[in-house]
RNA sequence: GUGGGAUUAGUUCAGUUGGUUAGAGCGCUAGUUUGUGGCACUAGAUAUCGUGGGUUCGAGUCCCAUAUCCCACCCCA
């Protein structure tokens, strides 16, 4: 046990890899039924792109980057996330002229340097998904349905849906304000963190974990309260359209997505099982990025599922994922005679297209029957001299044990048909 | 960044107040009279007991350090 893998990494074995088949395959496929389209992206980018796309305040940036000097001398980092690198592959590909809304989903590995815990690891897998040009509730309505089509699909049930909307930074100015006249008669109780937040920043200070702040920040005003009237028409807009299509959701005031770029409306779908990391997903729009990042205005919108988070539900819900059945029929052999026809057999079946193995150690037959019944395999024929002799053999199926003769000149074709 | 638990075979774990050659289940390999698997039975391989120090006649067991894993807080997907 020299070398392990290194902490926040972990390896994806083939036992998992079924479910993990599944849900790519999914995912893209429900995409595509919206009209989406796969685009894939670098894994790092200069540093100071997600500087500027993920904004400078966040933790991510701050000090979850994985942030190294390439031989050029150049600050590169591996992507925390999506939304950044595809926001600038929008821009430079110039994709602003092609016909609106243009609609990207992404399967990527992301990487956070941040101590590990259930379902958080430093290299993550994520699906994701970016709508760009369109500017009212229905796209947003859209890309929650992708969401629950793909959790349907997937045969998830009881993932839940909150929605928020954080405004504008018109709204939020204004918000603030209200913000600090609410702090203002209670500040000399409230702690050290908070103190310093009331110029800067006075929305965190709603989630300040303090006990003697929280009890006073219990009542402070909610942003979703005090909306201007574009953004809480946006909002009632999107409430209209899920009630509209049957898509339940509860309000949850309290959502703040970490990364900078959000504007208007934010959502989460979360498990109801597990606790700290219920977290599935997440998303929300972000009208100002485009053009923050040297982009023309164009609004846009996405989200980012965390597919070990979701996997882990998946599990916990007892989602089945099937099994593989790559491999239809294992040929035994009984003498190396028969061996040679076997590997020629196998390999013609492999050319039209049918999964078989044949014995590469020298096994007795009996133990490659043993191997074909422990593996799984469905099948299996037996051939030795008398086989070769009659130009006859039986395909025993390993479910029931019953079995087939098939002349073995129509052997490949049978397996082609029936199997 | 703060706190808690763990580390013994491929894997899951046992290992008494420190005492001889460190155990089990599962898995793996082979066999159970030479041509039909899953069950059962028999045999076998595999461990520098996380690493480095220390105490002791003697350490898997006690002490110190360190690494790694797991979990919670924070934050997020």
């Amino acid at each position: 046990m020299r070398y392990s893998a290194q902490k926040g990494t972990r390896d994806i074995l083939p036992s998992e890899i079924i479910a993990w088949h599944k849900a790519e395959e999914t995912f893209s496929r429900v995409c595509h039924r919206f009209g989406y389209e796969e685009i894939r992206i670098p894994t790092f980018e200069q540093t100071d792109l997600f500087q500027r796309g993920v904004g400078d305040t966040t933790d991510v940036v701050q000090k979850e980057m994985y942030t190294f000097e390439d031989k050029g001398g150049r600050s590169i980092s591996l992507r925390p996330e999506g939304t950044a690198g595809v926001v600038r592959s929008f821009i430079e590909n110039g994709m602003g002229s092609l016909p609106s809304p243009v609609r990207l989903f992404y399967n990527i590995t992301a990487f956070r340097y941040e101590k590990m815990q259930k379902g958080r690891f430093r290299e993550f897998h994520q699906f994701g998904l970016e709508a760009f040009g369109a500017q009212g509730p229905d796209i947003d309505a859209e890309i929650i349905s992708v969401l629950r089509v793909f959790f349907n699909e997937m045969g998830l049930k009881s993932i839940k849906l909150c929605i928020n909307s954080i405004g504008c930074p018109t709204c939020r100015k204004a918000y603030n304000d209200s913000l600090r006249d609410y702090f203002r008669p209670h500040l000399e109780e409230m702690c050290y963190d908070c103190k310093s937040r009331f110029e800067k920043n006075p929305l965190r200070m709603i989630d300040c974990k303090v006990p003697e702040c929280k009890v006073i920040a219990a009542n402070a005003p909610k942003l979703i309260d005090h909306l201007c009237d574009d953004c809480k028409a946006h909002f009632e807009g999107l409430k209209e359209r899920l009630d509209n299509i049957g898509i339940e959701y509860s309000i949850d005031p309290n959502i703040v997505r970490g990364l900078d770029y959000y504007t208007r409306t934010v959502f989460e779908f979360v498990s109801e099982n597990v606790g700290s990391q219920g977290t599935i997903c997440g998303g929300g729009r972000y009208d100002g990025l485009v053009e923050s990042m040297g982009g023309t205005a164009v609004p846009g919108i996405g989200f980012a599922m965390g597919v070990e988070r979701f996997m882990l539900e998946a599990n916990s819900q007892g989602v089945d994922f099937g099994k593989t059945d790559y491999v239809k029929v294992y040929l035994a052999n009984l003498s190396d005679k028969a061996s040679m026809v076997i590997n020629k057999l196998a390999y013609e079946l492999r050319l039209k297209g049918v999964g078989c193995e044949v014995d590469l150690c020298q096994r007795s037959f009996r133990a490659q029957m043993k191997y074909a019944g422990k593996a799984g395999i469905p099948y299996v024929v037996v051939i030795g001299d008398d086989e070769l002799d009659k130009g006859e053999v039986s395909i025993k199926r390993m479910s029931d044990g019953t079995s087939n003769t098939v002349a073995l000149s129509n052997f490949v074709e049978y397996c082609m048909n029936e199997l």
